[in-house]
DNA sequence: AGCACGCCGACT
DNA sequence: GTCGGCGTGCTC
């Protein structure tokens, strides 16, 4: 076995299959299968994975492994082959799919570097150069070409003066400490205790915590606990009683919290009802997906905890994923709470080194559960015990790049391969996993009580037009504006949840109707007060803000579209004593300014609370009796079949913001299309109704759940070129597929240029098409040398979450 | 993805 | 005749 197989750090369709190298001899029993390895490639040296060992190769001019990356593999077996399994799903490269289920700093960071080679002293090189390497015999190959002297350092580099080096390094350092530890032993120590000056009192309180106290400690942290300084230890490892090294500490993004521990409440009846399935599934070691259905409120994180209580206790590991959306922090109060540190928590607000410290914690077994947004279903955990999807519906569960993964289904399989059960969590299923519930594929179990039985809150809908009609021409309906000033004089507090997505603040001429937009791509540009700029959201392009028209130079252009930051200004002006605070994602950008802002609401420092997505989940203030929506449907109209399923979800989640606790809750729903079923129904609460509704819209369109769907973008810099190629590609899948599938296209892309790139695609509905990943396989091959060097681009998309 | 190899136009 | 343009194909 000195032969490894080796995944390169190349994603390419050339490269997306194993390389053989050699193994060096004192290597042999170091690199292991999911290691990562640097080796070299061609005349460079790149970053692999070894995926399998053997003693035997069909090529035979085998190169050597350059050096191991690790010292134990990164990715455990489980997860190698849940790697190749995401990659044949998505149709992505296996490097991508193993590099997705890694934290980012293990990605590897590659330097060129030009040296002077081995037995040249600089003043044999070209004058001009030796300033170069004045005091250094390296530099980097940005530096060379910053002096200007890249092709006559090349010259020399051919001629053999300079060597051209690759090198391979992580992008995060570990971060160390030096610690202290004894090499004398405790009766050792005390034997040296009595040969101690008694003056030095200092040294022997040092002695005394080593006596006790066997392990290594961080240097400073002895130093503080005794009360010292570090000079005291520093002199005991001088005399050789004790030894320094450098420990890898973890960066804890929690380090100066508390969390209150809690114990596993008494579970009502229904959760009990709830959770015996599970934990049945639990002891008998059985994969099953359960649907735990219940409304807001209910008590479905009871259950998560109960049953990862009994996950731990059979000495299994548990994963638990949450939403995006800075991952709330009542969340993680909650698992950290019951579960105290032997929970990991991993979210996108962490900085790249404490996301891999966290994921460190998981590798080395320090931790039993992890806490954490999509890309935590592939904790490197090895004895899988459950994985829980919180709020399943959520959109951030699919990942928009490759590898185009929807967290739903890896978690699904990964528990499959470790017959463990799998917890849908969800107050409004997405209607896919609603199907499979009552087809019985998912087992459905109903939480369909508010906890004490809390009264759910009252919803009333507020037509806007007919505001508009009365004469009210602001964003807030008199409805709405008298709830408010009635919770200010209550001392009560209100959530005003804003729509942002679809149409945010674009500026429009009121004479001609002229809408500012991108040159680049086809959309309009979103005013950004702060920075006075027009932005483009999809390829950065920034402009300034027009004060005429630049179509008929009148000076009737304005903004439209309400931004948080409209509102807020508005709010001022119509409540002036109210105070506000604004949650979006400018004032949240900064890190622990997301929990910062709940933590000043929670503590009654402001009486409304006004913001977008972020706000709609999670928030649980016994204060809030009103949620004001100010338009509901302004996501309602996108492209996109699943817009209705959204509106209904994201009003039901917002609403379930009141009266959780002993005060009633109020709702207003303000919208331009009352009449709409996902509002309605949605102002009802009743996902029942809702689903049946929207299950005969998705028949009657042959939408999923009852029609899987495939998306191929094309897109090109020619209109006529991205046409044409897809119309090639849809007759070529239309060929390859039953009569029953569906192939619709080409049609122009909803966005249909981005970044002077046009964009087509094609459509693919089906329910059953063995050929179809093949035909899709062989669509990828065909324009393969066109994908790398014609500006072609083609995105295949298996299972879409946004058509555009 | 890089990078080398290789085959055609404008220059000391 | 050579330098350098970027098309083609390989990387264990």
């Amino acid at each position: 076995m000195n032969i490894a197989s080796v995944i390169v750090d190349v994603p390419a369709k050339q490269t997306d299959r194993p390389f053989d190298y050699l193994i060096p001899e004192h290597l042999i029993d170091v690199i292991k299968p999911g290691m990562r390895v640097s080796v070299p490639f061609g005349p460079r040296k790149i970053q692999g994975f070894v995926v399998g060992l053997k003693s035997e190769s069909q090529f035979n001019k085998l190169k050597k492994i350059s050096e191991p990356l690790d010292l134990s593999p990164v990715l455990n077996p489980d997860l190698l082959s849940l790697g190749n399994w995401l990659s044949e799903q998505t149709l992505s490269y296996k490097i991508s799919a193993y590099q997705a289920m890694l934290p980012a700093a293990l990605k590897a960071k590659y330097e060129k570097k030009l040296k002077l080679a081995r037995d040249i002293a600089k003043d044999q090189l070209l004058e001009e150069l030796q300033p170069l390497y004045e005091k250094i015999d390296t530099i980097t190959w940005e530096e060379a070409k910053q002096s200007g002297m890249l092709s006559m350092l090349q010259k020399e580099a051919a001629k053999g003066q300079i060597d051209i080096v690759y090198e391979v390094k992580d992008r995060v350092k570990k971060k160390k400490l030096k610690s202290v530890h004894s090499i004398m032993s405790a009766s050792e120590l005390e034997h040296y205790r009595k040969s101690l000056s008694p003056q030095a009192s200092k040294q022997l309180k040092v002695i005394n915590y080593f006596i006790e106290n066997q392990q290594p400690i961080i240097l400073r942290e002895l130093a503080n606990l005794l009360n010292i300084s570090t000079s005291v230890i520093k002199e005991l490892v001088k005399k050789g009683v004790l030894a320094e090294q450098n420990m890898e500490v973890y960066r804890d993004p929690f380090e100066d919290r508390d969390f209150a521990r809690t114990q596993p409440l008494q579970l009502t009846d229904e959760q009990g009802k709830a959770i015996a399935p599970i934990l049945s599934s639990i002891e008998e070691w059985r994969h099953e997906v359960f649907l735990l259905y219940g409304v807001t409120g209910s008590g479905k994180t009871e259950v998560y905890l109960q049953s990862i209580q009994n996950v731990l206790e059979a000495g299994k590991e548990a994963i638990v994923l949450v939403p995006e959306i800075s991952l709330t922090p009542q969340m993680v109060k909650r698992f950290k709470g019951r579960f105290g540190d032997q929970v990991a928590v991993m979210h996108s607000g962490l900085s790249a080194g404490e996301k891999y410290d966290e994921w460190r914690k998981i590798q080395r077994k320090e931790v039993k559960v992890v806490v954490g947004a999509r890309s935590a279903v592939f904790a490197p955990f090895e004895n899988l015990g459950i994985v829980i999807i919180d709020e399943e519906h959520e959109t951030s569960y699919k990942q928009e790049e490759n590898p185009k993964y929807h967290a739903r289904d890896v978690a699904i399989e990964r528990a499959f391969q470790n017959n463990c059960p799998v917890i849908l969590g969800s107050a409004t299923p997405s209607l896919e996993t609603f199907a499979r519930a009552k087809k019985g594929v998912y087992q459905l179990l109903s939480l369909p009580k508010r906890m004490n039985n809390q009264e759910m809150p009252a919803v009333e809908i507020i037509d806007m037009r007919e505001e508009l009609r009365s004469g009210n021409r602001s964003m807030f309906s008199s409805a709405l504006l008298e709830k408010l000033k009635d919770r200010l004089e209550k001392k009560e507090q209100t959530v005003l949840f804003l729509n942002k997505r679809g149409h945010s603040s674009f500026v429009m001429c009121r004479d001609c109707g002229f809408v500012m937009n991108c040159p680049n791509c086809d959309i309009s540009l979103t005013y950004h007060r702060y920075s006075q700029q027009m932005k483009c959201h999809y390829c950065g392009h920034e402009a300034g803000v027009p004060s005429v028209c630049p179509e008929c130079q009148s000076e009737h252009i304005r903004y439209f579209g309400t931004g948080t930051q409209k509102v807020e200004e508005e709010l001022v002006k119509v409540l002036p004593e109210a105070r506000v605070i604004r949650m979006d994602v400018d004032t949240t950008s900064r890190k622990g300014s997301h929990e910062k802002l709940l933590d000043q609401f929670e503590e009654g420092q402001a009486d409304i609370l006004l913001g977008t997505q972020m706000i709609a989940k999670g928030l649980d203030f016994p204060n809030i009796t009103l949620v004001g929506v100010l338009s509901a449907d302004t996501m309602l109209h996108l492209p996109d079949f699943r817009s209705s399923e959204k509106t209904f979800q994201l009003l039901t989640q917002v609403s379930g913001r009141a009266g959780r606790h002993e005060l009633p809750g109020e709702v207003i729903i303000q919208t331009y299309s009352p009449e709409h079923y996902s509002i309605e129904l949605a102002s009802l609460q009743d996902f029942d109704r809702f689903y049946e509704h929207e299950m005969t819209m998705r028949k009657l369109h042959k939408y999923t759940p009852f029609y899987y769907i495939s998306l191929i973008t094309v897109s090109h810099e020619q209109l006529m070129k991205a046409v044409s190629v897809t119309e090639t590609i849809t007759s070529y899948v239309r060929s390859k597929l039953t009569s029953s599938a569906i192939v619709l296209g080409p049609v122009a892309s909803p966005i249909p240029r981005i970044n002077n790139r046009y964009r087509y695609q094609c459509l693919i509905k089906y329910k059953r098409e063995p050929e179809l990943n093949q035909a899709l396989k062989t669509v990828l091959d065909q324009y393969q040398q066109e994908m790398s060097s014609g500006g072609l681009q083609i995105a295949v998309d298996v299972n879409p979450f946004i058509l555009m």
